[in-house]
DNA sequence: TTGGGTGCAAAGGCTTTGCATGTGA
DNA sequence: TCACATGCAAAGCCTTTGCACCCAA
């Protein structure tokens, strides 16, 4: 089955219409993988091919899948909200991978990890909190930074 | 020392001159540890005392303070940055407390953990990447809020 | 005295919303 | 057909900036 036909049906799972805008967005997600792009930047890839699309429809598309879970959210401190596709199935919080972002060249790198599982069940034990979801954010110098420097 | 005294110390240090405004925006967080601020909360909570500050300035200021490590910045998703005074001492990256996010009330309670550090060196390892600070934030529901379920 | 700091108001910049039009089911 | 979705422009909202005045050193 092709990406568009698996985000049609995707949409309509989810009770949506499966608009060209929004598939669009989506097949345009997929194809960039592990990139983290604001929503100016989903704007502005997307109309290439769709030039009539509008960057409120990207704002409410992306604002929709992100609530479905089929995007993920990245919040930086440069004022930007971040998306990028999915890499757990839908509803499976909890799988998220952490984030490396370099400070000197801005390059976001991912890395999985099941580290923080032991994490979260000290603090369901010591808190009683019960975690289901995190968000990771390593801070530092990428190999090719600190060989420059 | 009082508080007020080591606050103009602190400030004078970094090179700034230490003006009431300044210290009584210090006070005020050091006075509410482990609360997460907004530059608005903290406008309206300093204006109890100092009726005369303007916005601009708390902004000014926390942007300032954060800066030098003196109070640290948190970002959640609701499109405000919060503050709060730093836990660890000045320049010291890399010791922050995690933040456990209630979805259901809102609240962030803290947790201090040193697990991170296995990960960092693995990373580094792995990737080539050099991780010098950290940020955790672990979604879910706390004890009272799963009580009242 | 004097250069950094403040207050006010205006401007910036990202995101959301209102409304008329368009379109997938 | 018709409720949902889109496009455009305007509004919202948090934060920053310009500028004249003020005050800590």
């Amino acid at each position: 089955m092709n990406s568009q036909k698996k985000f049609k049906e995707l949409l309509k799972e989810n009770g949506l219409k499966a608009t060209t805008q929004r598939i669009a967005i989506l097949e345009m997600l997929s194809s960039n993988p592990g990139k983290h792009l604001t929503a100016e930047e989903i704007y502005d890839c997307v109309r290439q091919d769709y030039p009539e699309i509008g960057l409120a429809t990207v704002y409410r598309t992306i604002q929709l899948l992100s609530e479905l879970g089929l995007i993920e959210k990245l919040i930086l401190d440069d004022g930007y909200l971040r998306y990028e596709i999915g890499t757990s199935s839908k509803g499976d919080l909890g799988h998220h991978h952490h984030h490396l972002i370099c400070l000197h060249c801005g390059k976001i790198d991912t890395f999985q990890d099941d580290l923080l599982e032991n994490l979260e069940s000290r603090i369901k034990e010591i808190m009683g909190f019960d975690v289901v979801d995190h968000e990771v954010k390593l801070y530092g110098h990428c190999k090719q930074c600190r060989g420059e420097k």
